[in-house]
DNA sequence: GATAGAAATGAGAATCTTGATCATCTGAGC
DNA sequence: GCTCAGATGATCAAGATTCTCATTTCTATC
């Protein structure tokens, strides 16, 4: 178990903590709601709290291990933080999610933030639209 | 009264509809919650419930007479359309929303999309930042 | 201008997501 | 193994938004 994570982010070791490391760590979808998150701990048998998942995702924030994605729907989606800022593109379809980085967008936005004043200390950046992929609903013939 | 442009927009004209487009559009804030319009309501006299102030929010949008944000806190905001799309920052200390609007960074995200195979049909971008306004407590001496 | 039917409203209940409380349990150090 | 600060789980609570439904208000028609 990788319990060194924790450990740095001052946080002590707990089943809970490292099951829901876990998950982040080995989960088929890298952006999840912290029902989901608790739906499968619910099925790997574990009977951890959806109040110690939302508890342990909001330390895990701030320790810097998680980051928080507001993606258009009324739930956060959390990700394993893994060094590189980047932005989503979602699908409107079928909800697939995108990762991206354009350096020409982050220029962009400090100097657009410096013309009017601010000193830029985050953004939010999300686009919409339909994707091609395979199971798509939407996806054109 | 300016009652076209509900009219227009297919919605019938009625007293709560009136004074809530009236309050879009000589409110100093141009970015309110439903709770603040809720609240000038109360001020002006109106007997208007808030369900009513979200359901005809929620139909102004559908109608395209509004747009909703959601600027990092938990309540969505409504500015009335104006025809020109923009994007906005906020000051992380006063709550200051300042608007603006780049060709380049809008282009920049039709490509990106386009190379990850994306329709790209919308985008949020929200800048947060501290700002040099004379009244932010966080302007620098 | 009175009338009728459709649509809109207001009050409050309901829902959904997330955070708070508090008694009980657990892990890290000795 | 023992101790106790800290963590957990069950439940309750809060905030934002939507839903329900009885009552009221527009709009069209006479
Ligand atoms: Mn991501
Ligand atoms: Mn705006
Ligand atoms: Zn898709
Ligand atoms: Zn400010």
């Amino acid at each position: 178990m990788e319990t060194s994570n924790l450990k740095k982010a001052g946080l002590k070791v707990t089943l809970p903590r490292m099951k829901i490391l876990e998950i982040l760590e080995t989960s088929e979808t890298r952006h999840l709601t912290a029902e989901a998150i608790y739906r499968e701990l619910l099925d790997s048998g574990e009977e951890i709290g959806l109040a110690t998942v939302y508890r342990v995702l909001t330390q895990f924030e701030a320790a810097g291990l998680v980051c928080r994605l507001h993606l258009e729907g009324n739930q956060a989606v959390f990700e394993l933080e893994r060094g590189g800022h980047h932005d989503h593109i979602v699908c409107n379809q079928c909800g697939r999610v995108e990762e991206f980085f354009d350096e020409t967008i982050e220029r962009r936005q400090r100097e657009v933030a410096q013309h009017h004043g601010f000193a830029i200390k985050d953004h939010a950046l999300v686009l919409y639209g339909d994707c091609t992929d395979s199971v798509c609903p939407h996806r054109p013939v």
